[in-house]
RNA sequence: GGAGGGAUGGCUGAGUGGUUGAAAGCGGCGGUCUUGAAAACCGUUGUUGCUUCACGGCAACCGAGGGUUCGAAUCCUUCUCCCUCCGCCA
């Protein structure tokens, strides 16, 4: 959420950034709402001013005994246009609350401008020269999966539906091996809190983080309650600290969970269906902090090392994509991309967002942080850290033999009792 | 699932219809005292919105919403959360 006041006063500057974004946003509604607002409150401040006066009056008058009929006849009436205006007030706060969860937030100057992804822009490549080259055909992840039994795609198909996986074996150690590998990395070297928190969360958490109101269809409901199964670690993860006002001396605060998340991808059939590649359910490990608004934008450059860590030590060549304001999220700022480059798909694979929401979530959740007496918002980061499947399919397409066997990168190994090749 | 109890400022906790935004204590901050510290003493100490060039002024907020009343922290009502006990279960 902005700021009303910096929309009142940058108006400009909001149309521009929702224009560049590509969405229709009726700016100038809100802002007549809010001008009426204001108007109303003023003069139903004014009608309270006069109650309250009277109030006391009558008060006193009673304590000595006198009549107030006169006075509370007079009251009545200045009662009743209070509630009229206080009606009048609720429609429209109603209108602006509405609107102000819907205006996405101004993205930083150094997002790319464009109207989607054709524009965002490479940033960094690593690891070019470890790129696969391979003197046979290539398999795809799937069927070296299949071949060395590491995932059966017609149980999971059988006992769920489509778009999940059931990792088997070996399959599933390597799952394990990666999240604990990843947990370690960033809690030991990198000085994040390890949490494990609860999967489900509830609307105001949702909104929050700006998965609602716009994304409600893309998450999976609870029927009975108004919860909702987390589409990534960041909803708890932001949510820890919500309603709270923080020292000071307390910022930064760097968290980390491997949780599963739960996406329907509801209009993404076809794209990719099959294989790890998009999944209805996957594990992720996540990286969130909270930091002082100055510090923010370093922060995002560290996290987004943080992120990269993981691929230098598994060996896994990548790139770093900055989204342009057409592609980037709703609630970001600026937003970097990694792509894992996966042999046999002979493309980058997204597996990491960092994002810098600045204090756009701090507002709609209500975190902030006293610093020489004032109360500030804080501001939120997060990225991936990153999420296991795709990871998997890059090293699987990557690291594969032409005997169908796989190797495990060095760090890797210790996570798999020392296990060098998967045969 | 059943039965009770509770939710007040950073914390503990008083307050059952009328100058109560709220006693008291603790904590925090400033000061006096001290070589320094502690203790003691004095003062100060919530958030948000509107308004003002500014000093300031006004309003709202005692878990959340709705109601009663001239007037609600205080009465009624719905909801949420927490605690205790019982039951069930991993």
């Amino acid at each position: 959420m902005l700021d009303i006041k910096f929309i009142r006063e940058n108006k400009e500057r909001v149309k521009t950034s929702i224009k560049n974004r590509g969405v229709d946003f009726p700016l100038d509604r809100l802002l007549s709402n809010d001008e009426k607002k204001r108007k109303v409150l003023t003069e139903l401040e004014t009608l309270r001013h006069k109650s309250n006066i009277s109030s006391k009056e009558i008060g006193g008058l009673k304590q000595t005994g006198k009549d107030t009929k006169k006075e509370m006849a007079a009251m009545k009436d200045v009662s009743n246009r209070i509630k009229k205006m206080e009606d009048e007030q609720t429609v429209l706060n109603k209108d602006i609350d509405a609107l102000m969860l819907m205006v996405p937030n101004i993205t930083h100057e150094s997002t790319p401008v464009g109207r989607d992804n054709t524009f965002n822009k490479e940033i960094k490549t690593w690891g070019a020269e470890r790129k696969p080259k391979f003197s046979f055909p290539p398999r795809s992840h799937l069927e070296i999966a299949k071949n060395l039994g590491l995932i059966n795609f017609s149980a999971s198909a059988k006992m769920t539906g489509g778009g999940f996986s059931l990792f088997t074996g070996i399959g599933a150690r390597l799952e394990r091996a990666l999240i604990n590998f990843m947990l370690d990395l960033h809690t030991k070297k990198h000085g994040y809190k390890e949490i494990s928190p609860p999967l489900l969360a509830n609307r105001q958490s949702m909104i929050t983080c700006g998965q609602l109101p716009k994304l409600e269809e893309d998450m999976y409901k609870l029927k009975d309650e108004d919860y909702f199964l987390i589409p990534t670690a960041e909803v708890p993860l932001t949510n820890i600290h919500a309603k709270e006002i923080l020292e000071a001396c307390d910022l930064p605060l760097y968290y980390t969970a491997c949780t599963p998340c739960f996406r329907r991808e509801a209009g993404a059939y076809g794209k990719e269906t099959k294989g790890l590649i998009r999944v209805h359910q996957f594990d992720k490990v996540e990286l969130m902090k909270y930091v002082k608004p100055g510090t923010s934008y370093d922060e995002l450059e560290k996290l987004l090392s943080d992120a990269e860590d993981v691929l230098q030590m598994l060996e896994v060549p990548y790139r770093v994509v900055a989204l342009s304001t057409g592609d980037i999220s709703f609630a970001s700022s600026k937003c970097y991309d990694i792509e894992a480059w996966a042999g046999s798909q002979n493309a980058y694979l997204e597996v990491s967002s960092c994002s810098n929401f600045e204090d756009f979530q701090a507002r709609r959740g209500l975190i902030r942080y006293r610093e020489e007496g004032k109360v500030r918002y804080v501001h939120t980061l997060n990225g991936s850290g990153l999420a296991l499947p795709r990871i998997v399919v890059a090293l699987l397409e990557n690291n594969q033999k032409e005997d169908g066997s796989v190797t495990i990168p060095k760090a890797l190994q210790p996570y798999m009792d020392g296990m060098e090749v998967i045969k």
